[in-house]
RNA sequence: GGCACCGUAGCCAAGUGGUAAGGCCGCGGACUGCAAAUCCGCUAUCCCCAGUUCGAGUCUGGGCGGUGCCUCCA
């Protein structure tokens, strides 16, 4: 298995540190606001990356931790007048509904900083007693230049860094470039105990103090958004290699950034999406489609064209699954196809491709489709066929973290929702569904033909079969092509 | 200014040395009363230039264009 090293820039052999179970940390996220689209880019990602490993065979310890003490979650707190408790308790069950729509995967431990804070002083008492670090005035700052490799994950040269440090030097550090591994207590922050007096941490000592409790001093993945690279990561190598005098982590791995309408997320461009607002107007699970369709490092670009096609992409998978297991017989199994699953494996292996992971799923469906059509025409054999290739299908799917539903339910539950979108009833359709069958039982066929046209500007798209007339709902976007409506 | 990354068909997007995955759109066909759905077929030599190599989208150098990081950020 291959995976990419932000550390080297190379994809390598993965190696793990025992044989058959890898320990990963991933960077979660600070609780002051709800989750925004980035979150949800790096959720999807490491989730199917946690889920790869399992598959590959990996006994997989999971770490993705909760920030919840920090300046951005102080400072909400009081604006909003609450305590930085509610904030977190709030901010942490609207995270669990978002990721939940979005499916992601409970994680091996769910790690709180403030329930660390006694590891947190015990990193910092290390690294003060080896003069990487230095107490100024009740705080506690971490000595960049002490620490030689400082720059080495990020690539960047100290030097240069100093160059472009900012003007509001901090008087009370020693170099600007130093940063803080503990503030003193101010008014109406939450605060702690501490050899140096009351106080709280800094932004990075977390990831370094719960890494190290739960996975050790040296662990096998780091991961996070790209975003994170520096100062985030660069720092938590610098105090944990610095405390332990080993190198913490052997992989690091960064998911690239999420873009909106070609431009940068940023709340001062306006362009800033919740989950909640997406999911909103899209099927969180096209959404998660949409995410895992793009490598995990490269940018992913939204727009609702894009997700209006993952909207569809889904229905077709959802229809497929449904036409497949009604032609199945009850209780009709079969191990998916060797060469399949083996095609599907060296997907994951290969730094958790998965756009080629989504195309081998299109390949699929098409075969299963085939499979469909040479039933229906010879209306026997291909049975065996069939049962393969839905449960190859069900193991893609179920590493992808898709087409997790009952199919006949998700088409359903998306007509419902797509006809309250245009206002319209089943009833209505139905009714006029009975109008053209008459008219066409009569071979009036201008009259039918009004009739579905007039249905389709509804959105409403049938299907004729020589016994019956059925119906989707084409999505929004679909049925207004041409319009290039990209809002999200 | 420093440091990274990217530039593949109308659009989205895989692919780190051997003659370009997948999806959307479009066109042709099968099927259909006509459609829709489904299936079959068609649609690129990979920003430009030079080099390394038997062979490069894939490596090296230069150029042009775009993005990100250097400050809180997934």
């Amino acid at each position: 298995m291959k995976i990419f090293n932000t550390l080297t820039g190379e994809k390598e052999e993965f190696k793990p540190i025992a044989k058959g179970e890898v320990k990963m940390y991933v960077c979660g996220v600070t609780v002051y606001d709800r989750c925004h689209m980035g979150h949800a880019r790096a959720g999807v990602a490491f989730d199917f990356i946690y889920r790869s490993l399992e598959t590959l065979g990996y006994k997989v310890t999971y770490v993705r931790n909760f920030t919840d003490v920090d300046d951005k979650i102080i400072n909400r707190a009081n604006e909003r007048n609450i305590s930085c408790d509610e904030l977190v308790e709030e901010n942490i069950k609207t995270f669990y509904e978002d990721m939940g729509a979005l499916n992601l995967k409970k994680p091996t431990h769910e790690p709180r900083a403030t329930q660390y804070i006694s590891q947190m002083l015990k990193l910092i008492e290390e690294l003060v007693d080896k003069g990487l670090a230095y107490e100024s005035k009740g705080d506690i700052f971490y000595s960049v230049r002490s620490f030689p490799q400082y720059g080495k994950l990020s690539k960047k040269n100290i030097d240069d860094l100093e160059e472009g440090a900012r003007v509001n030097i901090n008087e009370d550090k020693r170099d600007p470039l130093d940063f803080a591994l503990w503030k003193k207590a101010k008014d109406g922050e939450p605060k702690w105990e501490s050899p140096w007096g009351e106080g709280r941490p800094g932004w990075h000592i977390e990831c370094s103090a719960m890494s190290r409790e739960l996975l050790g001093n040296n662990f096998d993945i780091h991961g996070g958004g790209k975003d994170l690279v520096f100062p985030h990561h660069e720092n938590e190598i610098a105090q944990s290699q610095g405390a332990c005098g080993c190198a913490p982590v052997n992989y690091w791995m960064h998911n690239g950034f999420v873009n909106i309408n070609k431009e940068k997320m940023s709340k001062s461009l306006g362009n800033f999406f919740t989950i909640k607002d997406v999911i909103a107007k899209f099927d969180p699970e096209a959404v998660r489609l949409y995410l895992v369709s793009t490598h995990y490092r490269s940018p992913i670009d939204f727009a609702d064209e894009y997700l209006a096609e993952a909207e569809r992409t889904l229905d077709r998978f959802y229809a497929t699954k449904l036409r497949a297991s009604k032609l199945l017989p009850d209780g009709e199994t079969a191990k998916a196809d060797d060469k399949l699953m083996e095609r599907f494996l060296d997907t994951l292996k290969d730094d958790f491709n998965g756009a080629m992971t989504v195309a081998l799923l299109n390949e699929v469906i098409t075969s299963i489709n085939v499979c469909c059509d040479k039933f229906k025409k010879e209306n026997s054999g291909h049975i065996k066929n069939l049962a393969s290739l839905l449960s190859a299908l069900d193991e893609i799917a179920s590493v992808l973290g898709i087409l997790y539903r009952d199919p006949a339910e998700y088409l359903e539950s998306v007509k419902d929702k797509r006809l309250a979108e245009r206002g319209t009833t089943r009833e209505h359709v139905e009714e006029q569904i009975e109008k053209r069958n008459t008219a066409k039982a009569d071979k009036d066929y201008v009259t039918a033909d009004k009739i579905r046209d007039d249905l389709r500007k509804n959105g409403v798209l049938l299907k004729d079969s020589p016994n019956e007339t059925t119906w989707v709902m084409m999505t929004r976007v679909s049925s207004a092509m041409g319009n290039g409506a990209q809002s999200v």
